[in-house]
DNA sequence: CAAATTTTTGACCGATTGGACAAACGTTAG
DNA sequence: CTAACGTTTGTCCAATCGGTCAAAAATTTG
């Protein structure tokens, strides 16, 4: 009884399929990117028939964008909580810890955005020149405030946002070569906090106000 | 007059062609990455026919091992720089400055691999585990001993070394979302400049041997 | 129950894919 | 010139792609 002008509604089926869809896509599509994943591998790993997905997303190109859509929020969550109130060195410690721990524990979610970035963009650039600069803006105006205050030294706001963007989703986005490089023992289970150890050290100590 | 079993000799013709191939195929792989990417696109941007490539190449895969085989020594070349003789702080400032200038000036080439990591490493798993480990292991050697002669602060230094990649081949795999953040004012041919200072500071003060 | 609706499927379609192939064309050596 | 060789192209192919459609099956509703 849909009039077509109010949001969808859906039956439990449909929210329990989509919801298979959508994890099963997460997977393909951040191991393949867009163009080499096709509609019969996430049906495969969805567990249903192509035609059945279709019947759930008419395009490949809407489960990306639900994808993108979903993903964006939880992504930048660690960003939006870094916070003027608390004390700098400890705000910036637990962004770098979250940050790592998503990289960890979602590592999917990040290869999917690495994937979308890598190749120019092309189905979210509104977002980063939007909502994504709007947030980082606001953020580098807060540690710009901690400089000013001389609670840690002066350098560029958003590089420094870079660089521990940067750092910490190197774990998840090259894994298979960090795992590589560091063999079979050091690149154990251990690697994550090994990996939260040295960067703590490289940013707090790199980011000590000079007295 | 090959008689099958020495390396194959080419003509003036073939090696003027491979080289236009090569050269289209990291402009196209780079940004579609390798199963995104089509024969007729690369042979368009070579500005030759399918089947023409396909003379010179006979299958898709065989050009993209060639490119990787010979983008690795390139990309690999500033690591292998790292010298023991110099003074530590001035080797891994140079150090981190080579690796930015090469995202500057190579951006497809890094872009080319990042697409190749983040998709698994399908073709290029034994060179990560065997040339790169290798390399890696021995200049992590040389970090060591700069530690221990207490000229750099102790860490370390594999994931020393991930951040400094890290850090660097984000200003090219990430260029789109780093142009977007910073804007057209921020973002424009001065990045490279600000990213240079800010990562410069950060290392060497975060590296800073402790009195 | 039965009717209406939602879900699932097999068969199919045109477009695109990587690649094969023989014929045509160009070049060079004798 | 001519024969041999290297290069280029048009045509074709089987496989795969994203997506359609009608009909069957399952579920919900009255």
């Amino acid at each position: 009884m849909n009039t077509g002008t109010e949001a969808p509604r859906r039956t439990r089926i449909q929210q329990e399929k989509r919801e298979l869809i959508l994890e099963a896509a997460l997977e393909v599509f951040s191991t393949n990117g867009f163009r080499g994943s096709t509609i019969d591998q996430i049906a495969e790993a969805a567990g249903m028939s192509k035609p059945n997905l279709l019947y759930y997303f008419r395009r490949k190109e809407d489960i990306h964008e639900t994808l993108m859509q979903r993903l964006l929020d939880t992504w930048l969550a660690p960003l939006r909580e870094l916070d003027d109130i608390g004390d700098p060195m400890t705000e910036l410690r637990s962004y770098i810890r979250r940050k790592l721990e998503m990289a960890r524990d979602f590592p999917r979610e990040s290869r999917l955005f690495a994937n979308e970035i890598l190749q120019g963009a092309p189905r979210i650039m509104p977002l980063l020149a939007g909502e994504l600069k709007t947030l980082v803006d606001e953020k580098a105006g807060v540690i710009k405030g901690w400089m000013r205050a001389g609670k840690i030294a002066r350098t560029d706001p958003w590089h420094l946002i870079f660089s521990i963007w940067a750092t910490t989703q190197h774990y998840a986005d090259f894994d298979v070569q960090v795992r590589a490089v560091l063999g079979p023992n050091r690149g154990g289970d251990g690697r994550f906090e090994d990996a939260a150890r040295f960067l703590e050290q490289l940013f707090l100590e790199g980011l000590k106000p000079k007295a």
